[in-house]
DNA sequence: GTGACAATCTGTAACGTTTCAGTATATAGC
DNA sequence: GCTATATACTGAAACGTTACAGATTGTCAC
């Protein structure tokens, strides 16, 4: 062992985190074989290829990701954007859950990075790409004109939008089909005999609030059922105010027998406020509401529901920006989820 | 300008994020000084520091995560570790959010680290320790002989735990009094004429289950009132079991007139299953729960809550890790956050 | 036996930062 | 006018990784 080897030893046997140094050692090859042996190369020796990957194995080797990071400027992070004033609550909860569960065996992390009510909702989407902390970006309550999209769209990074952007752009998204939503709740409660109906809608600013709607009419002159205008408010509304506008609305001389909500926290509002006009669920007024947890009814058994898993979209949304940044062509990483049933609460026995 | 110059002309003025050499290079220093300068280290002149820093602040410098952390071992990451089953979903929302807020304006960044069921609680926090991909960890469902504050304490990594443990060692915590709120419950019962109460508390694992109990029992005594056993269930059940639970005990001879319940979705069950054996709340029973958003008093006007607010657990937690981080002792950066008074539903004008 | 070529392997440089060990200049002491 | 010292600055090295440009073999054609 000469003095050059003997430096190296010194260097690789500390008891810190092995580095590719250390398996150069161990293994008597040098860190750029062994680098690429761990990546599977060509040009390195099936045997060494098999070597170095079980000592690497046997010594828990992991690659520093600020090394990998800072060399090649992969960054081996997803960002998940978040308002901190609307998202919905189980929301934010599921779709980490989602996000977690497809990105659990890859290298990647989850970094969750806010905005507030106060700021450009360009911003944390332009921190990003400026400090280049992501390979890839998801972010929610998406736009028919969308500055987010537009701006990654030309800076190339990968993302992906919960809900569809209405830009003539292609890029990977999922969404749920609020459209067909709407148009079932309708048809459900067209079919229990409810014809006068109101919608609370999702903020108009929001690409699913327009398909909410044209399920709502379409399926209003499919059935020939009437609408009751309710946009005074939105699911973005408090619940304070969509309950007392709920109530002036069932207070008139031509009020709704039927109600369809976009978000299950704004049916309970709805729920009050209906009751605070001193009506009756399922004998005055049904409601048919969307609800991502099966609690709605034990709120009011009579209420109807229709699921939407946030989970799946969480995990469909991770798959497609791990998609896309595998090179994947973005028009194939889009996918819609179709709403089921319906649901009227079965008592258990 | 010579050659050497020349070439660093030539790097430095690429069009690419700005770096110290960019730095050095306009305003003619060498990067030590620039670097020092923007850290306001004392051997730079006063006004190199100001140019330096103007100039950085022109052109948007922003350090090269990568660079400081391969450099330095300093991620600037604080990661929330969550299990991905049985975390309260209105906490995951807030907690991110009180985080975030807090660490809006540090270099920090958040990470959320999932663990599910399978898993040794224990496997995440192997994980960020031994790949150092954290300066600081927040962890809840805080157990009081918690391995994973063990295990940190021992390798001194800053961390803070949501909730207490009880294993004589010092770390940062935040926690809410849950014995306060126990035995204010059951005054507030008391006070209604209740006497006999019914406790579905946390599960037993977790250090807030003992806090629960022994408020709830202190109480009891204090007002002697008597218990009625309903440990079959904790709040960690599904909805499904503790409403059939609760259904079940209603039905029996000697039942309670009182419930306690430790989070919200449970309470949903609970009354639930009051209903299903054919009893009313406020007139056979009533129940006293906490909650984290506003939204129980639209289920039943009846329910009494006690409001428990995560989002400032999770700011706390945050300037807790933070504390720890910047040097401050752990036993200073511990808080307990009081419950308010147990509220009856006041019916909007 | 020579040249060509493929198959394996290797050293060096670079990513952007901080730290170490200086260097150069000015000021002061005497 | 000399040294000592403080002040302000600097280059080089290192963190762990990958890419580039070789270097060393062995094999084969002829």
């Amino acid at each position: 062992m000469n003095r050059h080897q003997k430096e190296k030893a010194d260097e690789a046997s500390g008891q810190g985190r092995p580095t590719l140094k250390t398996l150069a050692f161990m293994t008597g090859l040098g860190v750029t074989t062994v680098s690429r042996a761990l990546k599977d190369a060509p040009e390195i020796g099936a045997e060494t290829r098999r070597r170095v990957q079980l000592v690497a194995k046997q010594i828990g080797y992991r690659p520093n990701r600020a090394g990998v990071r800072l060399r090649t400027g992969k960054t081996n992070v997803i960002s998940l954007v978040l308002n901190t004033e609307h998202e919905i609550m189980s929301f934010v909860s599921d779709i980490i859950y989602g996000v977690s569960e497809v990105i659990a065996d890859t290298p990647y992390h989850l970094i969750v990075t806010p905005y507030s009510r106060s700021q450009d909702p360009l911003d944390p989407i332009r921190y990003l790409v400026e400090t280049g902390s992501a390979d890839g970006v998801i972010i929610s309550r998406t736009q028919p004109n969308d500055p987010r999209a537009r701006y990654m769209l030309e800076r190339g990074i990968p993302f992906a939008t919960h809900g569809r952007t209405d830009m003539g752009l292609i890029h990977p998204y999922h969404d749920f089909d609020n459209y067909a939503f709407a148009a079932e709740a309708v048809r459900h409660l067209a079919g229990l005999g409810r014809r006068r109906l109101a919608l609370l809608a999702p903020p108009v600013e929001l690409t699913y609030h327009g398909h909410t709607l044209a399920g709502f009419a379409d399926a209003l002159s499919e059935v020939g059922a009437s609408e009751i205008p309710f946009n005074t408010v939105s699911i973005d509304h408090s619940i304070e105010q969509i309950r007392m506008r709920t109530a002036q609305l069932m207070r008139r001389d031509v009020r709704p027998d039927g109600f369809i909500s976009s978000a299950a926290a704004a049916t309970l509002a709805i729920v009050a406020g209906i009751e605070d006009a001193g009506l009756k669920l399922g004998r005055d007024v049904d409601v048919v509401s969307k609800q991502s947890s099966e609690l709605l009814h034990l709120f009011r058994s009579e209420l109807l529901v229709v699921n939407e898993n946030f989970r799946l979209a969480g995990a469909e949304l991770a798959r497609s920006v791990l998609g896309w940044i595998g090179g994947a062509a973005p028009g194939t990483l889009q996918s819609l989820s179709e709403p089921g049933e319906v649901q009227a609460y079965r008592r258990p026995d």
